[in-house]
DNA sequence: CTGACTTTGTGCATACGTTCACAAGGGCGT
DNA sequence: ACGCCCTTGTGAACGTATGCACAAAGTCAG
């Protein structure tokens, strides 16, 4: 089922992966225009975001012909073009639940202020938080969700609240219109179907980056002893489901500092 | 060329996609430990983590054979070999740089602290934040990264300063043997290679979250008028690179509060 | 006006990731 | 002890993403 129709026009057909980098494109286009260079080429550009030209171009290719071969992009023009493909030409109302530490963060955040994005309210829960300002925005009570979805025709919810409140913060701003949540509380949230939810995940990324830390040690004790690699997993009947598990230290990696 | 061998050990074989969901089946298995379940089937676990259970199933067969046909995975065994396999088995000291909202919100972080990763150091270069305490750690002059770094056996970093500050920070983390960088800075890190970064940027979450929004508001409003979709994009020699730029709200969708 | 040069836009091959569907394998009731 | 039933683990098909390499298309010098 839920089938796609995928037109030719370039509405439907953009890549998830182009737009998770278009974001990244027009950064690095600000940057440019903020040092008054007029014309990039798709390399200069590909370097500045840190991708593969051939990439940048295939991605902006997707938005159509906004260069001029032999010369490059024009930065003011593709920037209006990345912009307006994201939705960024309008304002974007966003509402903030959870006034701790990541939510004042959000609300102070630069890059949210500037393009396109605006806080309509920042709300907590807690009775010693509110009233108080952060960021210039008078924290406002919980339960005025509704009121404040209604009032600022917000589409965009952060949803920065402890684990086990999230769900529920989740559900009213759901029910109050909110079609968009970043959440980044470190939970599944469940939603219907039309409502987009991304999530921020801090204690992911540092595993992410800690398998990779692991590998590196690994791959440095195995020069040492390459021998044991070579031997097959032994799959006999042996571990199964045994109700006593051998959790010693058998797989630790000695993780020394790694001066240069 | 770039020869990976991909023996039959798992140790280099875990595709990338894999990995960034291992913390997801982590966290999910805790949740089931804690309410003292004890096994699991591929189908509730995957429910759980939010993704389809063949695809759980694939992803667990990397790790090794460790469930058990007919009846599940135990939950206990499982969270060891997850958290082995991510190197959560041993301890992470990670050096903060830069205590503003972010730097505090990731010093605060619950989920931080709990699984393997420990605050080693909250740095700043502020004279005025110096010496304050937060979360138990009392602030150090950003000027002791290298010394940090050398005494704790730091291995992993989070940058949290200013765009600007950020590549002079992560430049002298590197230099001090920091091989795992965490940015939450608005911009392209450049490190050389053997060095990880991963990036953690809001407001690219918050373009995609727009794009789709508006994409939303987009279909809404073709329903409409399904006339203009129609028309095949014009790419005659109109336009192109013409000096003035047609900055007109042409592209304007109306954002209308979605009440259901 | 012409021809050389530069850079875009894209066809194609390859790699990677996802999903289906089912055989293999183990537990459990009888 | 046997056979049914359930769930894992995986082969195969499909879809998506990436990167190379080059034709198309424009600029600019003379």
């Amino acid at each position: 089922m839920s089938r796609r129709t995928r037109s030719e026009s370039s509405l439907q057909g953009i890549p998830e992966a182009t737009i998770a980098r278009l974001p990244l494109y027009l950064r690095a286009l600000y940057a440019l225009a903020d040092r008054d260079i007029a014309s990039v080429s798709s390399e200069e550009l590909a370097a500045a975001a840190g991708v593969n030209s051939a990439k940048l171009r295939k991605d902006l290719s997707h938005l159509g012909s906004y260069g001029t071969r032999g010369v490059g992009y024009d930065v003011d023009y593709l920037i209006y073009q990345v912009s307006r493909e994201l939705g960024l030409t309008q304002d974007w109302p966003v509402v903030i639940v959870g006034a701790g530490n990541l939510g004042r963060a959000l609300a102070n955040y630069g890059g949210f202020a500037s393009r396109g994005f605006r806080v309509a309210a920042l709300l907590d829960s807690d009775p010693a938080v509110i009233g108080s300002v952060i960021a210039g925005h008078r924290v406002r009570a919980a339960d005025e969700i509704e009121r404040v979805v209604a009032d600022a025709g917000v589409m965009i919810g952060a949803i920065t609240v402890p684990a086990v409140a999230a769900q529920g913060i989740c559900d009213r701003l759901v029910a109050a219109g909110v079609t968009s949540i970043l959440n980044f509380a470190p939970v599944v949230l469940s939603v219907p179907d039309g409502v987009d939810v991304r999530k921020v995940d801090l204690s992911i990324e540092l595993q992410i980056l800690a398998f990779h830390a692991q590998r590196r040690s690994v791959v440095r004790v195995l020069h040492r002893s390459e021998r044991e690699v070579a031997m097959p997993a032994s799959n006999g009947s042996s571990g199964g489901t045994a109700g006593t598990l051998a959790l010693d230290g058998d797989g630790q990696v000695a993780a020394k500092a790694v001066g240069t």
